[in-house]
DNA sequence: TTTCAGCACTCAGCGCGCGCGAGTGCTAAC
DNA sequence: GTTAGCACTCGCGCGCGCTGAGTGCTGAAA
């Protein structure tokens, strides 16, 4: 026998059976079926010593004592450990994909396919986050006169991630075009967070000077024109139905679809997890910490990137019985064509 | 004893009384609570006669023999009826909607704070839908080059609504400035269905001359610069979560769900359903015909308009059993707000 | 004619006991 | 190290009877 705590040839070989037929039936699997599966047809008996084996080394747990195992935590962590390397997209996927996503051509709606598409393919809950754009490079400001004392600020960032908000002001449309060209000229290539904080500066330094271009960009800076704030609309998520069929308790139900409607939280969630310095998937297994009836629940994601720049985040969010090959592979897939598609026309 | 079909006044009594405490409990009323919260003091066996005679007329039912009776459709209906005309909003709700609506410049965002202030009021499902833009007035619009093959366009109307999105073009900034102008000087105040409709008409027409100026009106109204169709984004659907609690079969829970992430099908709703010519708070109870799983639920919405204008529409899905003079209150009184709000800076 | 007390009847829900069967741990033999 | 055998555990489903809320009906009082 193995030591505690280490894991075997043989012991590694039936743990990795026990996760995959958990994940493909959803219910306790025993020594009997196990056995028959196993292609070195080991006995039921053998099988259950080595059951033992990992349920003392916290691999396994059981429902109650005369019940068939149930994988832990940490042996869906050391499963996908196990598999993580192999990829092969299977057509149907590669095909909802593509069409899906075809003819994109900005950051911010095929992050909004992204997420239905995810939630399609994993039958669970697709999720995608646009970064907030503080990183992002400005490409360009527009400021227009609305109605009488309303004013529509479109920020675009080099990327082509495009938001804009109405703003309660009154400036004309003359002094708008003015503020305008001068972030514009000035600004132009700069993150919005290095912008915002040198205008601030600018508009501090040159407060005693006073001029009208100075009077527009500090109301235009007041009430957020430039903010760069993450912005309600661009979290996506999709699919939360799908939580119905796998989560059977009603009120952890409740919560994690009050949790998904909060975007904030989602925001925090993919940022605390998704190393996004890093490119490959990334898997988390129990998210109680964050989210605490979540406990039994994963995160399946990966960043998503222009060349080296980070416009955002996806992830499928499922049960731990959640197809780890099919879902990572479809996850590294749509990363790797987000870059493809959103570069090619830079 | 009154003719089948018809309801005196002892009958409309006991049945809105019948409503009211299934409302407020959820459980089946039967005759013995109904004798002790009369004030006319009728014995329970009296009760009982007039539950009958409403059961033959179609307003009661019972889910076995021996059990209280729960009101149908139709009893709602007629309480609806019974009801409306009475308002008064509580100061704590007036509160959240005066918080979370204060300042609210555009009609999109508006709409966006009315589906989660709805849902918090309620304590069910908040929905809100920007009408599409195609009956709105074109304020101007707005092309500007992003990069290689990208051209960022941005529609703004006379109420507010701005949209926009990113087009695979490869035209220069000066053709898409040419362009801009000409629809700004040719069809500002026009509708975007018109507009539309009338730049097709001189693209056939001059076809022959092909200049530059036309050449990047059709791509860029081939491309859907300008086009008006329901945006995904428009549709703000808050508090799904608070159906786990009112609705038991997961089965329909699940259906149900599914159909708040449509976006197409809420908008289908809300148009079957809301008359947007008249402009006073609308129930409509049962929703099977449009989605069977919700056969046991309501739509308590209005449409939201600026003076005459419909900008969209704004509802309240609940089970049957909500509480109607609260929903109803707070709807219309969001649905004035709207008004009010948004005329007021034009 | 209307109201109501009394009574027999219905039936969902609950608790209880029981047997089935899947699965286990242990032991002893190979 | 492997495995057959065996005693044991315990969740689950089933049937049963009781309880109590609620009903419809009847016949008497107002």
């Amino acid at each position: 026998m193995a030591p505690p705590g280490t894991i075997g040839n043989r012991e590694r070989e039936i743990l990795t059976a026990i996760v995959e037929t958990f994940i493909a039936t959803g219910e306790p699997v025993g020594s009997r079926v196990l056995s028959r599966s196993n292609r070195e047809g080991l006995s039921p008996a053998t099988i259950r010593n080595v059951m033992a084996d990992l349920s003392d080394a916290g691999f396994l747990e059981q429902t109650h004592t005369s019940s068939g195992r149930v994988p832990t935590t940490e042996a869906y962590r050391y499963y996908v450990e196990q598999i993580s390397g192999e990829t092969h997209l299977s057509a149907g996927d590669e095909n909802i994909i593509r069409e899906s996503l075809a003819g994109t051509t900005d950051a911010s709606e095929f992050l909004e396919r992204t997420s239905r598409v995810l939630s399609l393919i994993s039958k669970n809950v697709g999720v995608a986050v646009a970064v907030p754009g503080a990183k992002n490079a400005l490409e360009h400001v527009y400021f227009s006169r609305l109605g009488d004392q309303k004013v529509l600020a479109v920020v675009v960032t080099k990327s082509g991630l495009v938001r804009d908000r109405v703003l309660r002001l009154d400036i004309s449309q003359p002094d708008l075009d003015v503020a305008a060209r001068y972030i514009n000229e000035n600004f132009r290539g700069w993150t919005m967070t290095d912008m915002r904080s040198e205008l601030q500066r600018r508009l501090e330094a040159e407060r005693s000077e006073y001029d009208q271009l100075m009077k527009s960009l500090e109301q235009l800076y007041k009430q957020g024109a430039l903010a760069a704030e993450p912005d309600a609309q661009t979290v996506f998520v999709e699919g939360a139905s799908n939580l119905v069929a796998n989560e059977q308790d009603r009120q952890r139900l409740q919560e994690m679809l009050k949790t998904l409607e909060e975007k904030g939280k989602i925001v925090q969630l993919l940022e605390a997890y998704l190393d996004v310095k890093q490119e490959a998937v990334r898997v988390v297994i129990g998210l109680d910490d964050a989210v605490p009836s979540m406990s039994n629940f994963v995160l399946i994601g990966a960043p998503a990137r222009v060349g080296s720049e980070v416009m955002g985040s996806l992830a499928v969010i499922g049960p731990t019985r959640i197809d780890y090959q099919h879902t990572m592979t479809a996850v590294s897939y749509i990363a790797r064509l987000f870059d493809k598609i959103l570069n090619e026309s830079e």
